[in-house]
RNA sequence: GGCGCUAUCGUCUAGGGGUUAGGACGUGAGAUUCUCAAUCUCAAAACCCGGGUUCGAUUCCCGGUAGCGCUACCA
């Protein structure tokens, strides 16, 4: 068993958290540095929390994020079947194995009894601990009442001083065995407990390196115990630490976007996410670099460079590492994913059921998407994440030429910028196809008329001909007015003459 | 309460018995551009507290404090 063997296993919840997502990371990683296995195995056991329909977003999500696996609920291998649900019949063997050799018992406390004990013991200032009071029953007569039909529990028998583990993060890691109660194996309703589980699994599918949260510390020595009953050589341990909020709390849904959709739909890239989770609790060797491919990750990974202590998820930093990723991603990838996001304001038009999959009507056509690529290029610089798009390409989409001259445009601009406009305007409605070029020679041709260059010359032209007084450089949007006004969208895209005509009616300039 | 884990700029971190304690995000200033932004340059900003060990501790040890976790027939 030297070859490397990793695992994550969810549940399957329909809300997979950035911590979990990191700890799968840091598995996936750790399994293609040691060009090892990487096991997706679903924790469905607890049905109140998975549902089964939740399976597929999960694997879903996974797949997002970057990562692939060798053994799975999707992926039989030799060590199935991968979900929990379909491995009771290996619970429960394991637990009558136990039981015969006197490791584990049957307990038939009720939930009020154990509830009373519970209560007593900590007013009484004592460590709530199962009292161990059906461990000394004769197998014999557990035996009969199980066969009369009395529910029961299984038990293990906890001995021994103390447990330890050098863990991979943490170092040589204690617990004394007297704060460890008999604990649970498998509930009267007959499905296992986690700690009993996990131990199963992770032993049945030969998983060499167990990487989990750091929530896991003091599961790690009743599960410990339970390898001891077995007589079976745990694993190595590696405890990741917890993601904390701005408020030093737990991450958490209160704090906002936690979960993978949220990202997703914020217009996250997978690959920034990737990198930013990574550098949250993980470092390279030089200690300086920030931006790593996967490939970077892939190759560099190591257990021994993780931090022990929290971290506080920081949105901004996600925010300037999915800016440098935006930057570097192909033009039409980006143009391809802005289309739900413009779609999304009612700038694009969408179509229940439309057979494109981008779900517009008449389909992402080259044409639009060429001038989609445009839009892009021109306000990207503008932008941390794709669902601040909207915002951004707002001037494109929404042209108010009465809102442009009575509020954007102040009297006092008005005035000053009058010459500008006489001269502007007129040559601009004459031009039938106006190209960035064109534009040039015609604000060359005011300056020469009006002696005003710079700022003085091209801020009343931006507002007269956006609407607004900051944005994309002009040479950018011109050809984007002009291009978009010819795709003949739903609601149109007003050209640039036709953005002049409007305003010089709603100023009464002529 | 008990047990456990953690502690370097506001945040993520590097480092390590002697360093000008390094980088990044964010912040501030400047440069540049038709504007905003982007970009570039510069700046401010940290070793939790108290004992020990040592010639010397931010680094090693102990204690305190704080934060977090576990203490379930949750996972």
């Amino acid at each position: 068993m030297s070859e490397v063997r990793v695992r994550f296993a969810p549940s399957p919840t329909g809300y997979l958290h950035v911590g979990n997502a990191r700890t799968a990371l840091f598995n996936w990683l750790f399994a293609r540095h040691k060009q090892g296995a990487f096991v997706l195995r679903i924790e469905d056991t607890d049905v109140e929390r998975s549902k089964t329909e939740h399976e597929a977003q999960l694997l879903e999500d996974l797949r997002w994020f970057g990562l692939d696996w060798d053994e799975g609920p999707d992926r039989p291998g030799p060590f199935g079947p991968y979900r929990q649900s379909e491995r009771k019949e290996l619970y429960a063997q394991h637990a009558t194995h136990l039981i015969d050799a006197g490791h584990a018992y049957f307990c038939f406390c009720t939930a009020e009894q154990l509830e009373a004990e519970r209560q007593e013991a900590v007013k009484a200032g004592r460590q709530p601990m199962y009292s161990g009071r059906c461990r000394q029953r004769p197998r014999e007569e557990s035996a009969r009442k199980v066969a009369e039909g009395q529910p029961a529990s299984i038990r293990l028998k906890i001995e021994g001083g103390s447990f330890a583990w050098n863990d991979l993060v943490h170092g040589l890691t204690t617990f004394s065995s007297d704060v460890i109660g008999d604990f649970i194996l498998v509930r009267s309703d007959g499905n296992p407990a986690y700690n009993y589980a996990v131990v199963i699994d992770d032993r049945l599918m030969e998983i060499s390196h167990v990487i989990r949260g750091d929530d896991h510390i003091s599961n790690t020595p009743r599960q410990l115990a339970l390898y001891q009953a077995f007589g079976w050589e745990p694993p190595q341990f590696a405890h990741l630490s917890t993601i904390l909020g701005p408020d030093r709390a737990r991450l958490s849904k209160r704090h906002g976007a936690t979960s993978l959709q949220n990202f997703r739909d914020m217009g996250i890239l997978p690959e920034a996410l990737g990198n930013y989770l990574a550098l949250l609790g993980w470092s390279p060797h030089d200690g300086v670099t920030e931006i790593l491919t996967v490939a970077d990750l892939v190759a560099q990974f190591s257990l021994d460079r993780i931090t022990k202590s929290p971290a506080v998820f920081d949105q901004e930093k996600l925010n300037w590492m999915n800016r440098h990723y935006l930057k570097e991603s192909p033009l039409r990838r980006l143009a391809q994913m802005a289309v739900p996001f413009l779609a999304g304001v009612g700038y694009l038009p969408i179509e229940a059921g439309a057979s494109d999959p981008s779900g517009l009507r008449g389909g992402a056509t080259e044409p639009l998407l060429q001038w989609l690529e445009r839009i892009v290029d021109a306000v990207l610089k503008n932008l941390d994440r794709l669902d601040q798009l909207p915002e951004a390409a707002r001037l494109i989409f929404e042209y108010d030429a009465r809102r442009t001259a009575d509020e954007v445009m102040t009297p006092d601009d008005r005035a000053a910028s009058a010459d500008v406009l006489a001269a502007f305007i007129p040559p601009v409605l004459a031009e039938p196809g106006l190209t960035y070029t064109r534009f040039r020679e015609i604000a060359k041709g005011v300056q020469k008329q009006t002696g005003k260059k710079g700022r003085e010359l091209f801020h009343p032209i931006r507002v007269a001909v956006t609407g607004a007084v900051s944005g994309p450089e002009l040479e950018k949007l011109i050809p984007i007015f002009e291009e978009g006004a010819k795709l003949s969208l739903a609601p149109p895209i007003k050209s640039t003459a036709r953005r002049l005509r409007e305003f010089a009616e709603a100023a009464k300039l002529f």
